[in-house]
DNA sequence: CGCTTTTGACCAGCGC
DNA sequence: GCGCTGGTCAAAAGCG
């Protein structure tokens, strides 16, 4: 597969999917946004993602990565991370699951809150963190993490 | 009424 | 140790 990830993807606002129930396109990019980033993985792979049916991007695996400088030898849960920016006006966008919010901290470096939700469904592990992008307010970055263990909506 | 959101408290890891 | 930081909990408030 050959997707590209670094490609910014130039649409406006009016392309935004209608809501409820968009899927994830192309109009999404995605990336990883700390230094100890995993591979980027493409939004468009977030519905095959999802599925379960790729689990790997360029040879790796999408998963929180090798253990790090933070990580100190420890064990580390592993678990799929997955992260994109999005150009949006709203925070919060209908992906088809429903998320109860747990939690809001000001994150250093940035005038900006950052959000964390988490899947509302029996027991799915799934949490996701928003927040907008540090120098750029136009963009929402959204981080998943974990699988869904059941179906959207 | 049954959920969600809000918000400060709490906790654990890391650097000093 | 102590304090900072990022992540989570939970009690109360809010809303359909």
């Amino acid at each position: 597969m050959s997707y590209n990830s670094n490609q910014h993807l130039d649409k406006s606002e009016n392309d935004l999917p209608e809501q409820p129930g968009f899927e994830f396109t192309d109009w999404m990019f995605d990336r990883w946004l700390d230094e100890n980033s995993p591979p980027l993985v493409d939004s468009a792979m977030y519905p095959a993602y999802q599925s379960g049916e790729i689990e790997e991007f360029d040879g790796s695996t999408i998963q929180q990565g090798e253990p790090s400088s933070r990580d100190n030898g420890r064990e580390r849960e592993v678990r799929e991370r997955f992260a994109f920016k999005t150009k949006s006006e709203v925070e919060v966008l209908d992906d088809g699951f429903k998320w109860r919010k747990y939690g809001k901290k000001m994150v250093k470096n940035s005038p900006n809150p950052r959000n964390y939700y988490k899947c509302s469904v029996e027991g799915c592990p799934v949490k996701k963190r928003v927040e907008r992008d540090r120098e750029d307010p136009k963009y929402v970055i959204t981080t998943y993490e974990g699988v869904h263990t059941h179906e959207s909506s």
